[in-house]
DNA sequence: TAAAATATTTAGACAAGTCTAAAAAATTGA
DNA sequence: TCAATTTTTTAGACTTGTCTAAATATTTTA
């Protein structure tokens, strides 16, 4: 069993191996850690020892398969628990992400797994983002961000690339949810942002909205 | 906020307050806890730093008011956690301790409350204790052993004092649960082993089991 | 009531996970 | 290409919670 702090040192090299290709750096995993890196060379090595991490001095680190497979796990527990929030216990979806990081460590195969049936096995969690099965398989989805369509075009909502509280209450606010369709009325060639419309109603929003909405044509 | 450590200790001493009441000494804390009076010692000190028990060298320890409602709040969260594990995610009652025992530790007011209401403000966990509700207030019953029970005496089945698996899985294969009606038919003198009616069949249970179950005449 | 037994505390150590400061390695760029 | 910069690692320290062994206090009992 592994301790919270490994877990959570797993998930963010899962997390960060899909923009840094050939290995995670240790000033980007500290970055993601919002901790040093001279305690992310330690918690490598442990992670080394433990055969979760594949790991050479100076040439960042990837996950072994077993990492692989914990990191998956703790990141189905983490999105599993914010459906939970949101569907049954009335939370919003700017609520969940810190209670989520405490629910993801919680050891039980019984407990997830009656948890997902409980639940339905949804495939996706709050912000859009896909809920691994208890294989480790996501399911994909070929979204784009609403900044890469063009003048004229049409989407879903389907998820957000930023999580953050701010964004999340500043969709509420424009009634921008998962599900809603989205028309790209006009790009503004200064600066990118676009008039949208949703619900029949027009949006301008700057490039700092429609980079971080993702769309399904 | 305190470590899952601390809120051990102090639900640990609540349990033991009640059979010791001029205070718990370190000796039975650290029986209970598991570990050595040495341990011991060093916690008590450190929640008496943060003024969640009074202690006086050599003489036991009790809550003070801010670590009995600490300690009330971590037993509302365990008990109602139980009730969800066992009501909505098909545990039974002998397989939930251990998974409530970690959530127990999850820090989130919002969350506590809205389970609560999620299972319907339920006033007993599956193991007939009672839940304290968001003010701390447990609600009293009038139970007694079936042990104390005269020949010829009837009462319903309310709760367990021993809550092992080891004891659960017993009444389990011997259709004893909740809720039901339990005849004494006769009480042999020799061992206070009991003839006893539930469900229309005759039982024979040791003292062990009779001195283990409440029972509300 | 004093010796024996028991209970409790103290002293010093260790592991996990973190930190700062300094050293070493790798990369960049003039 | 080699000096400057950046990145990474090492060394040593700190905190939390634990432990063992020894010292001290309390209680029991003869």
């Amino acid at each position: 069993m592994f301790s919270f702090s490994e877990e959570n040192y797993l998930k963010a090299i899962f997390h960060l191996e899909r923009r840094y290709k050939g290995g995670v750096s240790t000033n980007a995993l500290a970055e993601e850690m919002e901790t040093k890196a001279s305690s992310v060379t330690d918690m490598i090595r442990k992670l080394s020892d433990k055969q979760l991490v594949i790991y050479k001095k100076y040439q960042g680190v990837k996950l072994s398969e077993k990492g692989r497979t914990t990191a998956i796990e703790v990141i189905r527990k983490h999105r599993l628990w914010e459906f939970f929030l949101v569907e049954k216990l009335n939370f919003n979806w700017d609520e969940v992400h810190d209670v989520a990081e405490q629910l993801e460590h919680i050891k039980s195969e019984k407990l997830t797994r009656e948890l997902d049936k409980f639940l339905g096995f949804p495939k996706r969690d709050p912000h859009g983002d896909p809920i691994p099965d208890a294989e480790g398989n996501f399911s994909v989805s070929n979204k784009l961000l609403l900044s890469e369509l063009d003048k004229g075009q049409t989407g879903i909502c389907v998820g957000v690339k930023d999580t953050s509280a701010d964004f999340l209450r500043y969709l509420d606010k424009n009634k921008i949810a998962l599900g809603k369709a989205i028309e790209v009325k006009e790009i503004e060639d200064f600066d990118n942002s676009m008039l949208i419309v949703i619900d029949g109603q027009e949006l301008r929003i700057s490039q700092a909205i429609s980079g971080n909405l993702f769309i399904k044509k």
